[in-house]
DNA sequence: CGGGGAATTGACGCTGTTCAATACTGGTGG
DNA sequence: CCACCAGTATTGAACAGCGTCAATTCCCCG
């Protein structure tokens, strides 16, 4: 075990939720090791029975679905400290494909020592539900986006989002983060094309909103970009886990 | 208590899993009452913290989001054995509304007693994240759907999905389902404008792959909406609760 | 008989897609 | 060290899917 639960990094940001000495001991238990992910490499594929779950440590991912027709849906980004599998973990069937965009350092866990968390640990299992009612209030405001919000909206809303996401995890130097996707990314990830994309990340740019290249995003005036993005009292919430 | 947990009629439907009388007992337990919605009256409303938690036994519902600028976004519909509120009974605030389509019969629980599931009943507890899972993974199905469909392939899928779950649950007669909803509902569902939807359903009827009017759908070739809607091996699972 | 909600249909145009060409980058092998 | 290449970003032009506006019809309910 390279890194010990007790010194795990993630507990430090204001993020996350602390934990019992007694939640402590039992996650350190659960852990059985860590991984570390070439960028651009799977972790977990759509219909698979992994015999693992994952929390990530370090470096940044993102989930997706294929469908017949070849078009990939970005259904959500994976940031340090975002559980990974929880699907496979329940249904024992992962409905969708993860993959590292960064490398990536992963604490392991076995899917089935699941149960044994159920059993002895209601602290933990009520954290762990709490993390998928978390995801579902995730992609509620993502289909939001795509059914109500314009494409500037659209981006708006996104840039918004990863940047109080990694405000909160200390991530943030100056007014720039890092945002280390491709345009395609967040094309698909919010059923755009990738040509508008493009034209509408110039828009925000020119408009001095937000910029983004070279995997770094400014963002002068974060409200600003909230306001056009019609972003509400969608606050970050303090969130357990690891 | 109206309806004894014993004699519940979701039981009988092969969509739902069976309960251990352990489960059963618990459950009958946690139930507190029953409670008749008139339709058109809202259950749950963004940013409540209710203190009750509920399943479905009759009728059926939706659930939205409003946007600031005043357009909703229908992000799931309500249907017998589905739970309402998880995320008010773990995030302590629903994220979304949900209102009553038609009158309907709801199974009333104690959000308070969530706590006791979890430390006194490690099996209800797992039913309840494999719930949220759940809900995850059909908000990544529609995230996919709103991102990478046209419009007809959307209505084909909506269409398609909900044939599919009434089937499982017993609700089809001959080749018609019950389909409560308007016009707008499902515009609203599927991120296009109501004139759209109206003049796409059209299509669909003069296709003769599906006609919905009064309240009433039919499909007399159920594989074909599911090949133009896309869809791939979505299969209903066996789900539990109550 | 009157009124309001829902469904339907036509006309028009904007937002976003598709096709296509160009430029820039880091990485690779000669 | 440079030519080459693949992946990504950028930009223009033409087109179309879908949205908006508006009028009409149908039906239920009072």
């Amino acid at each position: 075990m390279h890194t010990k639960c007790e010194n795990c990094p993630l507990r430090k940001l204001k993020l996350f939720k602390d934990m019992t000495p007694e939640e402590l001991s039992f996650t350190r238990n659960f852990k059985v090791g860590e991984l570390a992910v070439k960028a651009n490499t799977p972790i977990l594929s759509e219909g698979a029975n992994a015999p693992q779950v994952f929390t990530a440590l370090k470096g940044m991912g993102l989930r997706y679905k294929i469908l017949e027709n070849g078009n990939r849906q970005v259904i959500g980004f994976v940031l340090p400290g975002d559980f990974i599998g929880l699907q496979a973990g329940v249904m024992n069937e992962m409905t969708h494909s993860v993959e590292a965009t960064t490398d990536m350092l992963l604490c392991v866990f076995d899917r089935s020592e699941l149960w044994t968390l159920f059993r002895e640990s209601p602290a933990r299992a009520f954290d762990l539900t709490w993390i998928a009612a978390n995801e579902e209030r995730f992609l509620g405001e993502a289909l939001t986006s795509l059914g109500q919000r314009s494409a500037i909206q659209r981006l708006a809303w996104a840039l918004a989002r990863f940047w109080r996401r990694m405000e909160a995890s200390d991530m943030i130097k100056g007014s720039r983060a890092p945002l280390p996707y491709r345009q395609q990314d967040l094309a698909d990830a919010l059923g755009l094309s990738l040509v508008h994309t493009n034209k509408t990340l110039a828009k925000l740019r020119d408009r001095q909103i937000a910029t983004w290249s070279d995997s770094v995003l400014s963002v002068p005036n974060i409200e600003k970009l909230e306001t056009l993005g019609l972003c509400a009292s969608e606050k970050v919430h303090v969130r357990p886990f690891i």
